[in-house]
RNA sequence: UCCCGAGUAGCUCAGGUGGUAGAGCAGGUGACUGUUAAUCACCCUGUCGGGGGUUCGAGUCCCUCCUCGGGAGCCA
């Protein structure tokens, strides 16, 4: 818990004087303001707690530091991006001489401009004139131009620029300037170059048009790309936004098994020999403990991996995938739904608050994204069978909505959907019969705009036991393995609702990506398990 | 599993009716003081997915296998 701050938050804050420019001392000053109010609200007591629990306490300036801790840990962080530049305080704990140089990341040059500063990062493109070069590299945080100037630099420096390649890791330091020509606004003109790490010619992603197949075999590599780098800064964003909005609500997070026995749904399961247990099967959903944490807790979600082992080979489907599991005590099917219009309008408004750059760099229609706002539309099954058969659609009353009737149905709105009360055989024996019509189930499927598809599925879980029974009896189910399950209905029975959020469709959706495999770090699909 | 489609240089691709392979980019060398996927000159690069067949001769035609992509179903 508490090593989350010694090592951020303390480096964070310049020491030396040389270090608080003007800028700096603006920001401290403006912290100190807007954290007084919430230093009254911690006791003395717990203040001197936490401080013993801090490795290296002496170093804890003042109590402004402390709050400064607290604030990082409640989430309440000022506007992306916080950490400026700083006195590399590291170097006091580390048998290597110390050598004081005021570190910058791209992200942070704004702050340092007129200063001399040194970036570490990877060489991205670089380009010689003669007696003038350019660098462009990236930090993680950026990109960032360097100029080198022949007749300005040491020789030994300027024949270092002739051994860089793409890719080579290198540490520039130099006055950094504003430069309208310049990507990112900034450029660096450099008085030193360091090579950190090298890299060999043959450096397989170019800014060149590639296959898909080439691109994924080089996935570790492609990931440094800038598109691929803002899809994982918007993914962040959306995962951060989810746990703040649940945080906020007082929802619980709950991790539940990735290892089970066979229970949840029924389509493919990875197996695999679990000790004298026989064989055990990697979870599907986390709903069904879900559900009992919802017992224990009230409001909980769960927020991990999920597999699937059905040989699917569409843009949509992963066999591993990150899903959002809300499960709510005492929630309705209409409850579960505003909680779920609320959570994706907050979703969408927090990444275009937060992540213009990236959403410019994916060249996402922003407008489309800002059109996202409730109340979404809540169609009933059977009114959406309606209306697909008379826009042409051969769908009979019973029959699951295929992709193309997704799309047909979506295409009349701007915001996500509710599709509600598909028939009881069409969904999963856990989801409650509807008392008004008993041949269709409380459920909705969220269908997100352009033809993304659906993104949640969810529902009102039967509570009633006898009639949980039937189902699982009627569905061929081992009641064995649902003992535990049935026992929730057992002992204080109780409404509630939950529903599962793709998080790779979801990103898909929100940055416009065509495909779901551009949308996770390292997708698995059928045919994809290296790297 | 089913229906389409594709495998040729490191990458992206072109190679009418059969005559032992070509472009752009990348890489190398050189030139250039403001480039933005820089430009210019020269140089290097091949088991044409594997196997079999037809033919004097197959990247090209036929058969077969393999690999991959897109879609369907399943679902988030």
């Amino acid at each position: 818990m508490v090593w989350l701050i010694s090592s951020t938050a303390l480096r964070a804050r310049p020491t030396s004087t040389a270090a608080r420019n003007s800028t700096t001392r603006s920001r401290s000053a403006s912290r100190r303001k807007s954290s007084s109010a919430r230093s009254e609200r911690m006791s003395g007591a717990s203040i001197t707690r936490t401080i013993a629990t801090i490795p290296n306490a002496s170093r804890v300036r003042s109590v402004i530091d402390l709050l400064e801790v607290h604030h990082v840990r409640r989430h309440r962080l000022p506007p992306f991006p916080t950490i400026h530049t700083f006195r590399d305080r590291v170097a006091p704990f580390c048998p290597t001489p110390y050598v004081p140089k005021t570190y910058a990341t791209v992200a942070t040059l704004p702050k340092v401009v007129t200063q001399t500063v040194t970036v570490r990062g990877w060489v991205a493109h670089l380009r010689s004139s003669g007696k003038v070069a350019f660098i462009v590299m990236r930090d993680g945080t950026g990109l960032l131009q360097c100029v080198l100037v022949k007749n300005q630099l040491t020789p030994e420096v300027w024949e270092r620029f002739a051994t860089l390649t793409q890719e080579t890791s290198i540490a520039v330091t130099g006055e950094v300037r504003a430069e309208p020509r310049a990507p990112g606004g900034h450029e660096m003109g450099v008085t030193d170059l360091e090579v950190l790490g090298t890299s060999p010619h043959d450096y397989p992603i170019q800014p060149k048009e590639h296959g898909i197949d080439f691109l994924l075999d080089n996935r570790h590599l492609w990931l440094r790309s800038p598109r691929q780098v803002a899809l994982m800064r918007v993914r962040h964003e959306i995962e951060q936004s989810i746990h703040d909005f649940y945080y906020e609500r007082g929802f619980i997070h709950v991790d539940t098994p990735i290892l089970t026995a066979a229970i949840g749904e029924r389509s493919g399961l990875f197996s695999t020999e679990y000790f004298e247990e026989g064989t055990a099967y990697l979870a599907q959903t986390g709903q069904l403990y879900g559900e009992a944490a919802a017992a224990a807790l009230g409001c909980i979600y769960t927020f991990g991996p999920t597999f699937r082992a059905e040989k699917s080979k569409t843009r949509r489907h992963l066999t591993e995938f990150w899903m959002i599991e809300p499960e709510m005590a005492f929630y309705d099917t209409h409850a579960s739904m505003q909680l779920q219009e609320e959570m994706l309008v907050s979703i969408v408004g927090r990444v275009l608050e937060r992540r213009q750059a990236e959403l410019k760099e994916l060249e996402r229609d922003v407008s489309k994204l800002e059109a996202i706002q409730g109340p979404f539309p809540r169609i009933a099954y059977t009114d959406a069978v309606a209306t697909l058969q008379a826009k042409g659609s051969a769908i009979v009353w019973g029959d699951d909505l295929g992709a193309e009737d997704e799309t047909l149905l979506v295409a009349d709105y701007q915001t996500p959907i509710f599709v509600c009360n598909y028939p009881k055989q069409a969904k999963a024996f856990y989801m409650k019969e509807n008392p008004d019509d008993p041949r269709t189930v409380l459920c909705d499927d969220c269908l997100a705009p352009e033809g993304y598809g659906e993104i949640i599925g969810g529902s009102q879980r039967e509570d009633d036991h006898d009639k949980l029974l039937a189902r699982i009896h009627e569905e061929g189910l081992p009641v064995d393995a649902y003992g535990w399950y049935l026992d929730l209905r057992k002992y204080g029975t109780f409404v509630h609702s939950g529903f599962g959020l793709g998080l790779e469709r979801t990103v898909a959706w929100i940055t416009g990506t065509p495909h779901i495999r551009e949308c996770i770090a390292f997708p698995r699909m059928m045919h994809r398990l290296r790297p």
